[in-house]
DNA sequence: ACTATAATACTCATCATGAGTATAAGGAGT
DNA sequence: ACTCCTTATACTCATGATGAGTATTATAGT
């Protein structure tokens, strides 16, 4: 019987420069550790970059999130703080190695939040903004153009190759909700549907990748430029799934303190909510809620750097973590 | 290098007779499959209950979620509809067969939900209310009276043995966040930890049992009537897990759907919704609430067996699925 | 016809939200 | 000292969702 690996991937966010990053490593090809990917179109050989990935020591490792901790310690020099479970990953061949009689390898993906973007050691190491992988997330300044330039005319083909009208139906609509086309409105935690349909659609570069293990040759051009940078195995689609949970957690747990220096202004706050959310924000509002939540408390001191009147340092208040009953929407009525 | 085994556990949640219902297979003790059990105190041997388990066959199953698939159907006759992965449990000595020079057990819990809540097939398996194995959490007719009657003596107690003042006010309000104690209001949603901290206290007669492989014997008395039904390995744990899960998810996706039958009418909807949340609803406010939003759309039929004026049958309206842009609480204020 | 029971319709206060306008308080340059 | 630019902070206002009721309607059973 064929052996299992139990892989642990780790996304590792952190903000810098007003961007969301994520850790990622370069693969040198044909490298053992990663495997030889690279199996690009017309056997075009390229860099990838890849989540920083260990696997689990089944007989050292007490449970999954410790190996974790373990492996990024050691690899990255990375104490992690907030980590929590993703999602598993499982698929048969997700690893190209399991086409040479590999292991089957099942990894478990757990997003992490760390507050100092140092380089990470000597390795082949870099933060990339997410929105690198992801361009059309980034809605902070303007609707990104690689929507209307490129997204919405292979959309609106792959809805007129719909074999009967009923698909085509099915298609425009899902095509509609997940890039807030139509009536829809745009909704940035569908961050892993997009990408999905996307590589349905031959758009993400990993599909032709992909495939092409398959026997099956697609056709479509694709731009990295435009879909953005691909990642080895399927580490994009993890990733995504970590920004959509970012994205959906940021509503109801204050994680972005995770993020945050110790003391801050609140257009710092706001500026890191948009870097993950990816939209602007009513800045008054903002204030608003957040002041009104109870989330923060002043410090007194002031910022004098802010290029205009100076604004209150605030600070985090930790007891939140424990009182806050959690705001958010609730059931149509609840009896008391 | 000890092995690895992948399992996979279902979670499958029907609702039968106004009950939310979890189907579970009894441990015949010394069962080759399950592993010895029934460690409890001074021996007595039980018979535990368990969530329907299956390994991966990681030559043969393409995905995860396909072994599941198979594994329920072949196992218990079951065809799972929807079916959603909820966490990956890895801790060493989970199964207790790690300490006999077993493998390495790390299981992908899954929640399924199916309509009908036929008595599965002969093997001795049983639809059992969760509220068996969560006395605390069913607020439907009234507060529990478990809750002042042994919870709150025991939180207490836990709070007043703590070492300093500071380590007792953070114990006060997580215990007070947990339960809905002091200003703190119930959280529906809160099963898992509520369950941990029960667990941690020794509440739980799982506690008990996992203890005393570590020799450490705890003195605390527990009644399965009071603290709930015990079950196999880490089991209670995961349905916890699923149970926040269920709740949490019925906010924002129209999941109840999965359980119920074609048309309804909204009281039936209603008491199903109650069920799962574990709270009573304001019936006129339910009304608006899902007619409003469109979720549902009248057959014109009505049912008669209402005991008071017929009731109009719903049906719900699946173009939803794709649709709704997923109610919800926005960010603060998005620029458009 | 009467009654119990549930379905359905409406009302009303409160609060969160989106979108503004208005004012305050600094620094930089004159 | 004064002006201007820039950001912080304070209010206002309309809208819509939500919690909590009261009122009315339509059946079955007696």
């Amino acid at each position: 019987q064929p052996s299992i690996v139990v892989g642990l991937n780790a996304v590792i966010i952190a903000l810098t420069d007003g961007q969301p990053r994520v850790l990622t490593v370069s693969l040198p090809e044909g490298s053992p550790i990663e495997g030889g990917t690279g199996v690009g179109e017309g056997n075009d050989r390229r860099v990838l970059e890849a989540l920083p990935t260990g696997p689990l020591d089944p007989a050292g490792d007490r449970t999954l999130e410790l190996a974790l901790r373990r492996w990024v310690r050691m690899y990255a020099g990375i104490e992690l703080g907030y980590v929590e479970q993703l999602y598993t990953f499982g698929d048969r061949f997700r690893d190209p190695r399991e086409l040479e009689d590999g292991p089957r390898v099942v990894s478990a993906a757990y997003l992490a939040l760390v507050r100092e973007s140092r380089p990470a050691s000597g390795l082949a190491a870099h933060w990339r903004s997410i929105y690198r992988f992801f361009p059309w997330e980034d809605w902070r300044s303007r609707r990104p153009q690689v929507i209307d330039r490129h997204i919405v005319p292979a959309l609106a083909r792959w809805i007129d190759e719909g074999p009967d009208s009923a698909e085509r139906r099915l298609r425009r609509i899902r095509a509609g909700v997940s890039f807030g086309l139509d009536e829809s409105p745009w909704d940035g935690e569908r961050v892993l549907e997009r990408y999905e349909l996307l590589y349905e659609l031959g758009l993400a570069s990993e599909a032709i990748r992909d495939r092409a293990h398959e026997g099956q040759e697609l056709q479509r051009p694709y731009f990295e430029k435009y879909t953005g940078l691909e990642m080895a195995f399927d580490h994009r689609r993890i990733l995504a799934t970590a920004v959509g949970r970012i994205r959906s957690k940021i509503r109801y747990r204050p994680v972005v303190f995770e993020l945050m220096h110790e003391t801050f202004t609140l257009l710092q706050l706001q500026k890191a909510v948009e870097a993950l959310a990816g939209v602007g924000l009513h800045k008054q509002n903002f204030r608003r809620l957040v002041e009104h939540g109870g989330l923060v408390e002043g410090s007194g001191r002031r910022d004098h750097q802010t290029g205009g009147r100076p604004a209150e340092l605030f600070r985090f208040r930790d007891e939140v973590l424990l009182e806050r009953p959690a705001p958010g929407v609730g059931l149509p009525g609840a009896t008391r």
